[in-house]
DNA sequence: TAGATTGTTAATCGATTAACAATC
DNA sequence: TAGATTGTTAATCGATTAACAATC
């Protein structure tokens, strides 16, 4: 069922699809079954797009009725790993790393932060500890957890450094909100969060269009 | 110079350009030209596409020498409208707006946080006055200046009427931090920073790796 | 059976890459 | 002039959309 073919631009849809999906069971308990149609519609995506991207990951749809709403959570929940607790490492607790920290969604998708790291030793942040920053302190809790995730949130002075690190302990996923490109050997992936990227975006849409 | 058809794709990886750029100049401020080939080696992009992009966008490349460096980065910096002053309002100056607020790369692309809002009154973060959060006010700030961006850092279940709110007081483009898709006119542009939706691709990719 | 809706194969569109011509 | 490097046209690749066949 999980193919690892699944294309990145499927993927990119899923956690559109499971919000939705949830958002509708909250609303209404008692639908069994939703039409392609329905979602294309309220999503503002193709008829077309959206059973193909269903017909990757499941493909229980049954002509006439639909999908089986509640099977079909399932199935994407599966697939996104949900309900495979995942855990994460973030350095750099300054205010985006609190805010981090403090995200509502970690649960969700089965990560849990177990700790933060700083170069200023803070306490805690909402029940996670977080240790002073250095190499012994974040070797201890690696040794004692398999973790999956770091989560970079220092100055891009300091970002590689951390990277490093990160990646010589075993990370298998950095997610980087330092606005740089970081380098890291092939079989650690990258999720960059640059923000200053999406803010050129906004800086030049807001020129072109007064352009016209 | 400023085609409007410059492709998004190309729009997209024009900051990474700018980075690397200034990057080079800052390191021995000597190089006066700098060859496709070069670029594309240390950002890892082919180097017919970094042809093909910088073509897209100024076209002033000599054959033997390569691009004027200088030029080149005036010239990506005035298509993102660096030079070019955007105001913007936050609203929600919790943990993320604040950190958001105290970004530092706005100036950069010639953005300036004006005010800030929240619906407690809190004083400032980093020079920005943050104000009580209502239409009244709100309406003060946007009567008093030309704002072009609402940047929308509240709880996902005020998202939506913030937006509407924003929208009608005449906000050309909306950055929005909620983890959900926002409703706007036509004419409104939304660029959303859904963390949610990266972590799930965190998630997802932890997942279908160790099926491997 | 007729009709609604799924799922798939083929066509289109957009972006990237390859081949090559132009130019300093 | 020869060689390096740009810029463009054509080929390829991937993703989306359209057309239609399959099925409950």
């Amino acid at each position: 069922m999980l193919q690892n073919a699944t294309v990145k631009s499927v993927v990119k849809r899923l956690p559109i699809y499971l919000d939705y999906l949830l958002d509708v069971m909250k609303n209404d308990s008692n639908v069994k079954y939703i039409s392609s149609k329905k979602i294309s519609d309220d999503l503002s995506l193709g008829e077309v797009q959206v059973r193909k991207d269903l017909s990757a990951i499941c493909g229980n749809g049954k002509p006439k009725l639909g999908y089986n709403i509640e099977k079909l959570t399932n199935t994407i929940e599966q697939y996104l790993g949900c309900n495979h607790i995942k855990k994460a490492v973030l350095i750099g607790v300054g205010k985006l790393g609190s805010a981090i920290i403090a995200f509502d969604e970690f649960k969700k998708y089965g990560i849990e932060i177990i700790a933060g790291f700083d170069i200023k030793e803070s306490g805690n942040v909402t029940d996670i500890p977080v240790h002073l920053f250095n190499k012994q302190n974040l070797k201890k809790i690696f040794d004692q957890n398999e973790v999956n995730i770091g989560i970079i949130c220092v100055p891009k002075q300091a970002a590689q450094d951390v990277c490093n690190t990160l990646v010589e302990l075993g990370v298998d996923i950095i997610w980087n909100f330092a606005p740089m490109i970081l380098k890291v050997p092939k079989n650690v992936l990258v999720q960059n969060e640059n923000l200053a990227y999406s803010l050129s975006i906004v800086s030049s849409v807001i020129n072109n269009n007064s352009k016209n």
